[in-house]
RNA sequence: CGGGAUGUGGCUCAGUCUGGUAGAGCACUGCGUUCGGGACGCAGGGGCCGGAGGUUCAAAUCCUCUCAUCCCGACCA
């Protein structure tokens, strides 16, 4: 491909809303264009490098069974009744109507419409399982859309639905997806690591997340260091780490704490250490007052609360309700003598005695309080964020808390949507089952941007080569001198049938351009020809990577080039390049 | 939806406070000189200053309303 007829207009200066650095390297590169608020042009560039990761996204889905098919975007609003989402998917859900008034909506997800039709189509046994997979637009009404491709509102998507008989089938197809995924990533020349993405028993987890690890990634990772163990920081289990060795206390007293509401307030007036003080949280939990109770030093997760009482929403309570239950304002609420439906400790909170709580009085706080002496409590729970400092749940090892891109989650649904939808087929006996469903999906264009956050530098992208929309950039320094430009059209030629891909500059343009422009699209291969270099009677190559410069003579050259192209791609460490 | 900010040629921005008839750099067109890490000169093209009202002799600039975008908090691939 000759970049005079292509189109990938680069620019030197990113546009001023770009935050993170692969935003700004595919708009840099001509790769991207925004069009609206979260919703972008692929250009030919861009789109090159977006085909060559879903190709290999495709094979390996292939590879493990899956079979692609291709849903449409525009959905009727009835499939969201059945499965109730309408009413609780929210605002991302993109609702309009059509000329006949019909409720419609763009599809964020495609659960309602695969399992539509499997329920039709797929009737017995015999048929089962199946795994169904696509790639396409998705769009969900991102209440803030940010870091361009990172979180769009119109994205590409795999998304894959495996159907069973069974859950030791839903299992086996899980498993299958669990490591066609590692497959993938590795292809792709990230560093990714899945991670535990439910707070269900450990070990036994049905639900992981795929992470990219970058310093701009969106979620925090804990992730052990001796172990196995890794896990959303959202979901990771705290270990409640140490023994009970503190005596009961005397009684309880309270003291005055005037306009003290908050830890470090408290911490600081009565001369007491954050970890000694009991934070109470009031949760409203479907509509049931629930106290939340962790160390004044720790996050209370209201996920795990939701979870542990099987709820739909663990919200905190509104000031209004605050007042209600303790009769106090906010930061005096505590646990003893509190009236509400549950009380729910943090397991850490049973290791010890003597804490500072709220008196459910204003300007008042309790010291000396025992939980088991004073108070009602219903539970004790691992209810809190793991923190640093805590110990692996698994086997008490160091954890530590780099942070993560998610590109990729597999769930194992069960039978949410079939029970919801009716999806059932008749078993040996005749008789009707639900199908047990999994779902998997990969942010395909996510992946574009998170594979840019890890592969960079100062001059631009620095493209593994799987996922580089060209092999090759071919600089030709002398467009207008006749015999450059014929070694320049030659070797792209030669390069090309031998498979490789080839982007030759013969633009008009001095040389400047030409190396700034190669360095910030990023192909891995660099090859300058030029009057200098044909002088001495070599064609100089660039490893993208390493910066990296070496001759090679033009007298032998395709046996000289396919040496160093080795070289460059083992640099890379992967199993398997692309390219010839 | 809250909190903060910004809208001026394709891009990055100045000009706004203190109204006086629109600028720079990059990009683009032509000519010339250049030509191995984003050249230079000359000459050009391109902007109803986000939109609508209002104040004023006069509005990019002041006022009101609107729209859009971006940044900080709760969702997700």
């Amino acid at each position: 491909m000759r970049l005079s007829r292509y189109f990938a207009p680069t620019l030197k200066e990113a546009p001023a809303d770009a935050e993170v650095i692969s935003h700004k390297l595919l708009t840099r590169a001509g790769m991207i264009r925004r069009l609206t608020s979260g919703v972008y042009n692929y250009l030919p560039l861009g789109w090159r490098s977006l085909n060559k990761i879903a190709a290999i996204v495709r094979q390996e889905m292939d590879r493990a069974g899956a079979l692609e098919l291709h849903m449409p975007t525009v959905q009727p609003a009835d499939l969201w009744r059945e499965s109730g989402r309408w009413e609780h998917y929210g605002k991302e859900l993109l609702r309009f109507v059509d000329r006949h008034d019909r409720e419609c909506c763009l599809g964020p997800t495609h659960e309602e419409v695969i399992t539509d039709l499997v329920r039709k189509e797929i009737k017995s046994y015999r048929q089962l399982p199946v795994n169904l997979y696509q790639i396409q637009t998705k769009f969900r009404d991102e209440i803030r859309p940010r870091f361009g491709l990172m979180r769009g509102r119109e994205f590409i998507m795999k998304d894959a639905y495996s159907f069973d008989r069974d859950d030791a089938g839903a299992e086996t197809s899980y498993r299958a997806m669990f490591e066609a995924y590692k497959r993938i990533f590795t292809r792709l020349g990230l560093r990714f690591k899945p991670v535990e993405a439910d707070s269900g028993s450990i070990g036994g987890s049905f639900s992981h997340e795929f992470m990219v690890l970058a310093q701009t990634g969106e979620d925090v990772i804990a992730s052990c260091t001796a172990c196995d163990y890794a896990a959303n920081v959202e979901r990771a289990v705290a270990r409640a780490a140490g023994t009970k060795d503190d005596a009961v206390p005397p009684a309880l007293t309270t003291a005055p704490t005037p306009g003290k509401h908050t830890v470090e307030e408290v911490a600081a007036f009565l001369n007491v250490s954050a970890d000694r003080i009991v934070k109470t949280i009031l949760l409203d939990v479907d509509g049931q007052a629930v106290a939340a109770l962790v160390r004044g030093d720790r996050e209370l997760n209201p996920i795990k609360v939701k979870n542990l009482m099987n709820a739909n929403a663990a919200v905190f309570a509104t000031a209004e309700q605050v007042a209600a239950w303790t009769n106090a304002k906010v930061g005096f609420a505590g646990p003893v003598g509190l009236k509400v439906a549950r009380v729910i400790a943090d397991a850490e909170l049973a290791l010890r005695e003597g804490w500072v709580t709220g008196a459910n009085a204003d300007d008042a706080h309790h010291v000396n309080v025992s939980l088991s002496r004073d108070a009602k409590v219903t539970e004790y729970a691992d209810i809190r964020t793991i923190a640093e400092g805590d110990l692996c749940p698994l086997c008490g090892g160091a954890m530590e808390f780099p942070r993560g891109i998610e590109v990729g989650h597999v769930f194992k649904l069960g039978t949410k949507y079939s029970a919801a939808m009716r999806s059932v087929y008749l078993d040996e006996n005749g008789k009707e089952q639900l199908m047990v469903m999994g779902c998997y999906g990969i942010g395909v264009s996510r992946v574009l941007a998170s594979c840019i956050e890890q592969n960079n530098d100062e001059h631009g992208i620095v493209f593994p080569p799987p996922v580089a929309p060209f092999h090759v950039s071919l600089l030709n320094l002398d467009p207008k001198a006749d015999d450059a430009s014929a070694k320049a059209q030659e070797i792209h030629d030669a390069l090309e049938s031998a498979g490789l891909e080839v982007l030759l500059d013969d633009r008009d343009e001095r040389p400047g351009v030409k190396f700034k422009d190669a360095d910030l699209m990023g192909l891995p291969m660099q090859l300058v020809v030029g009057g200098k270099g044909l002088a001495r009677g070599v064609i100089e190559a660039k490893d993208r990577r390493t910066g990296e410069k070496t001759d090679l003579p033009v007298d032998g050259f395709a046996a000289a080039f396919t040496a160093w192209k080795e070289a460059v791609y083992a640099g890379w460490g992967l199993e398997k390049a692309g390219g010839a």
